[in-house]
DNA sequence: CGCTATATTGAAAGCGGTCAATGCCTGTGG
DNA sequence: CCACAGGCATTGACCGCTTTCAATATAGCG
């Protein structure tokens, strides 16, 4: 356990910039657990119990339908949190989360997040930022998949994962994509074929290039300009 | 001034339950603002300085690319507030909001806001919910914008808003449309014209009647099963 | 009472989805 | 070490939903 406050101070979540006593606190707090790829963390209408921080890896959250439509609503990577409607009134989780690879997460049951938010105003405040950032990118999102094209989705999502970067190698910007193309349809609304045909046109037009899971950004102005 | 915190004890806002010395608080960083319809509140992109509880009436949040594709985000009636995002680092509002019909606001300047949640553990506790409930409602949005039918979006809507109601009129649940067929369409991230289409079959299959502004469902279940 | 915005309908074109076949890559067992 | 199975990626053909453009109809407003 003393892992996890180690991890807590070092790692760049709301949880650093506590006081050692809060920190002592939160050792009682925190679980860690080592998931394997494609482990579910839990599931939509389960019962809601607590709070995931992702202190390594990545971690999707989706909604699936019936039928089997999948829509991903997030990837979570290093310090941010799974399970944020843990802190709301409602007592069952709204979606799905499950690792996209090997995670570490530090587990932070719902009754004792609350205790330590309301003995910390500045963790609430901090929690408040996190909240409505995620508001944000929300929006952006629902903005994104109620009027952009599947190109325009497609450019978009090529350029936020270079957003990320700041070393352009040499000729352009080296992604590797942590997901698969049925994973890329999912988060962008689309389905799997066209997100696949959308990439071979922009390799076909010198946009982009590499292969598989390696891509590499040539021409960001031109992708700006898709379509 | 003065009813400003008489409405804050009133309505069903997250200002309800303060104390008396709180609302004495409360008392100077409200503003009152009458508004018509269709005007700006705050726009995207403008310098952020606080946020909007809406007292009555209804305000819309969008997005607007430069083409002027629109995606609304959410509409807010009585009781919620525009302009979350005050809560974040970040100094710029990410979204439009505008009026839909005549309305009263109060306005909570951000400096005060922020100086009120750090006073009352409660109020935070409170204001953490209501972003966490936002965020829920954001990523089912994202879900039905990404995964359905416009058909399939249209019911959903429909119902969303007969939820509304605990009512059901004789033959059906009665609605009325606070929007055009415009604002409607954006909602929905599909065109006007296809919006006008869906309901206009809806109407010859008998799962709704009525026009304009003002439509009946006849039949929820057949609604439910929409395609 | 006309004017302008909104609502509605039609026709045609195009984007994206579905179905299907094939290729590729990796892990596993013989 | 190789063959094979299964999953993932890719491409083609075709179809249907949505959009777009255009023409009216209708309604709210000064």
């Amino acid at each position: 356990m003393k892992g996890c406050v180690q991890c807590a101070v070092r790692m760049n979540t709301i949880l650093a910039g506590l006081t050692p006593e809060e920190l002592a606190e939160v050792e009682e707090l925190l679980v860690h657990q080592q998931l394997k790829k494609g482990e579910v963390i839990f599931c939509e209408g389960e019962k809601m119990h607590g709070s995931y921080i992702v202190k390594s890896g990545a971690v999707k959250l989706y909604k699936r339908s019936r039928e089997g439509e999948r829509q991903i609503l997030r990837v979570l990577k290093e310090g941010e949190i799974a399970g944020l409607c843990a802190l709301r009134a409602k007592s069952n989780y709204g979606h799905t989360a499950e690792t996209m690879e090997k995670s570490i997460l530090c587990y932070l049951n719902k009754n004792k997040l609350d205790k330590l938010l309301s003995l910390n105003e500045d963790l609430s405040s901090k929690f408040l930022k996190v909240l409505a950032d995620e508001i944000d990118r929300a929006y952006e999102k629902i903005y994104l998949l109620g009027t952009k094209s599947a190109k325009e989705k497609m450019a978009n999502f090529l350029m936020s994962l270079a957003a990320g970067k700041d070393e352009p190698v040499e000729d352009g910007i080296e992604l590797r994509l942590a997901m698969s193309r049925d994973d890329i349809a999912d988060m962008l609304g689309i389905s799997t074929e066209t997100a696949i045909r959308v990439l071979s046109e922009f390799k076909d037009k010198d946009l982009i290039s590499g292969q598989g899971k390696y891509l590499i950004i040539d021409d960001v102005d031109e992708l700006e300009k898709v379509d």
